[in-house]
DNA sequence: CAGACATTGTGATATTCAGCACAATCATTC
DNA sequence: GAATGATTGTGCTGAATATCACAATGTCTG
């Protein structure tokens, strides 16, 4: 019940559970049980029910969990029940994917700014946005108050990027950089490599 | 000791520790100790050790580790002291950022076949290679020994597509779309999501 | 509206994982 | 070459996490 201590790995399944019931309801279901979930989830329906009851009753006896309620206690516990400004620092073939996905565009996360520190770069438009130079980080960051931050610029300039994000507020970071980052314990870091993800995959071939 | 008993934590955390080790040989250093180790990837010494010690004893007392030795062995732990080769299918915004990515053009992860089931881009080339279509999957899988995929295709076609990897041998399965895959298990999914990892950060903002 | 049925929420239990502490071991110094 | 200092490898312990099992509570049907 308690917000604090409620494991991370639940969170993270979380996200899966909302997806998994987004899709359910695209597909034109009202209800759907711990069983079900956790079948498209790929987790046990009694881990379902568990990780749910960290924050609450959200479902009926004898029923299951009403879709689009439980979609909205979520949304409300991930706090992503509200629009979150993010920027993005490299503008770069991955940074271009990222600004050009639907995602970003469209969805809840909003990418509202774009840097990069190559001044061929500078001034160019990336989709909507133009790409403006490092030295107006923290004049950004501090007027549309930002809090996120996604990384993608090379593994050598990622330290040194963060430790300017950190330094203008900036509390959360999606690194794609390969490279684990040295952060106050304040500011949580994700990190998606997919050489990364690759490696660990090998290991069970 | 036992191979099958080791917890899939400690598979990934041989990544992030061979990333730290390649960085400290990179800064010319050959020695070091789980303290650095842990200090650098973000976990205690304790964990260090006793993570490595599940495959061997690869220390020196007094002086710990030798790093381009410990390198190899996790390189040969995770199998990737060697050549794999990987498909991708979906050649859209994201297929082309991973086609230019150096890791992937460089490493011992080689895309050697990119597939889109779009005629428009069937025949056109991203980076060095060609799109092939769809119907050449099943015989590129075999004649080349395919294992691994990327999956970058909307979350509407994954799980077909996943289904024809599978059904042609594929064993290993990296995903970025934002949706759970069913696949045997002996298929192995990992997932690549900017979007779940930024909604498991804003529960702590 | 009663009885059958299905499913939740959760205390208890089992299992997995992380941290601690120290003997064993090796390099280095004097 | 003995004494010192540093660090590993690991049994033990405790914490964190997952599973089980069932009472509680609802729905649905005839
Ligand atoms: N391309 C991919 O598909 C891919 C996939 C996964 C991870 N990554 C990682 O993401 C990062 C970016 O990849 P990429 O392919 O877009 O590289 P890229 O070289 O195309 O882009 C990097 C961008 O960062 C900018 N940059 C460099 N130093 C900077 C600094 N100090 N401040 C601000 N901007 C700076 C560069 O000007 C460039 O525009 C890398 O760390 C890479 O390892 C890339
Ligand atoms: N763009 C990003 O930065 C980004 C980031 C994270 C995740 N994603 C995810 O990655 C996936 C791809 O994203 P994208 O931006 O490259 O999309 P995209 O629309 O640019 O590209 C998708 C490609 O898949 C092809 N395709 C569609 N159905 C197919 C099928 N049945 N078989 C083979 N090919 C098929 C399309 O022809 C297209 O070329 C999506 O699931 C998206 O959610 C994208």
């Amino acid at each position: 019940m308690t917000q604090t201590s409620v494991p991370d790995v639940v969170i993270r399944r979380l996200t899966t559970y909302l997806q998994t019931l987004k899709h359910m309801a695209q597909r034109g279901e009202h209800v759907a049980s711990s069983t079900e979930i956790g079948r498209w989830a790929g987790v046990s329906p009694a881990q379902v029910r568990k990780d749910l009851s960290h924050f609450g009753e959200f479902g009926r006896q004898g029923l299951g969990y009403e879709i689009g309620f439980l979609c909205t206690q979520i949304e409300r516990i991930l706090k992503i029940d509200q629009d979150w400004r993010l920027i993005l620092v490299g503008a770069g073939a991955l940074g271009h994917a990222l600004m050009n996905y639907g995602a970003f565009v469209t969805g809840r996360f909003q990418i509202v700014a774009v840097f990069d520190s190559d001044p061929a770069k500078v001034n160019t438009r990336v989709g909507q946005r133009e790409i403006l130079p490092m030295e107006r980080l923290a004049e950004i960051i501090a007027e549309r108050h930002v809090e996120i931050a996604i990384l993608a610029v090379p593994a050598t300039a990622a330290q040194h990027v963060a430790d300017q994000l950190v330094a203008c507020g900036v509390r959360s970071i999606l690194s794609y950089a390969p490279i684990t980052l040295n952060t106050p314990r304040d500011v949580h870091v994700r990190y998606i490599d997919p050489v990364a993800s690759l490696q660990t995959m090998t290991y069970y071939l």
